[in-house]
DNA sequence: TCCGTTTATGCGCTTAGGCGCATTTGATAG
DNA sequence: CTATCAAATGCGCCTAAGCGCATAAACGGA
């Protein structure tokens, strides 16, 4: 069983949320998209996935030369929480930068 | 605003998770009780409960010579509800354990 | 004021984590 | 077989994190 600790230290990094994010639609990503989306280099970015895998969070799959990540399906249920309250955290903040946007715009 | 994964990280170590469990109970505590209970030393104690004040989820009251720790009252939703699932987490795992306990317990 | 209790902190040490660079590995196409 | 694209990894570097030890700071009581 993955260490709860080990489970949110993979959390706790900002290009990881930022992947855990893109990754939120239950979609594959291969890492050369998630580089790109993220401005990571690609060593960066392999790293990371590395780390989210090591802890449970991601699976991966070979997909010609590409490998495809997503959110891994079968995350025990507690974990599995976590993590979606971690994502809905993420996009109350996204909404929240989306909204001082706005307001800059406005006042522009 | 607090930063997401500061939040995570400050939840991300085995004797802080474990002091988040034992503030789970709403009361305070003081950090020589949390330090007998952890099996930590004093400055150790004392440190961990710095980083878990200054990542905005505990806070802390002067009580004569003690200071009363307790979970932040007024923890921002989204990071209460991950706290949340964290206690959730933690407290599902203390059930295994008993229950493996249990187990060994039999087989003697 | 001096002492005991509790907590915080300065200091140095050691380890873990994150990074870039270069190289290797894996797979496909020509 | 070679060239090319995608991904992983070995290496060295630097910083952050965690720890113990000793000391300071805060407080109450004699």
């Amino acid at each position: 069983m993955i260490d709860l600790s080990t489970f949110m230290s993979a959390l706790s990094e900002p290009t990881r949320l930022g992947a855990m994010r893109l990754l939120a639609d239950g979609r594959e990503h291969c890492v050369c998209e998630l580089m790109e989306l993220l401005s990571a280099t690609q060593s960066r970015m392999s790293r990371h996935m590395g780390v989210l895998k090591a802890a449970g969070i991601v699976t991966d799959r070979r997909d010609a030369q590409w490998v495809r990540y997503r959110r891994h399906p079968d995350l025990e249920p507690e974990l599995d929480a976590i993590l979606d309250a971690v994502l809905t955290a993420i996009k109350a903040r996204e909404a929240l930068a989306g909204a001082s946007d706005a307001k800059r715009k406005n006042a522009a």
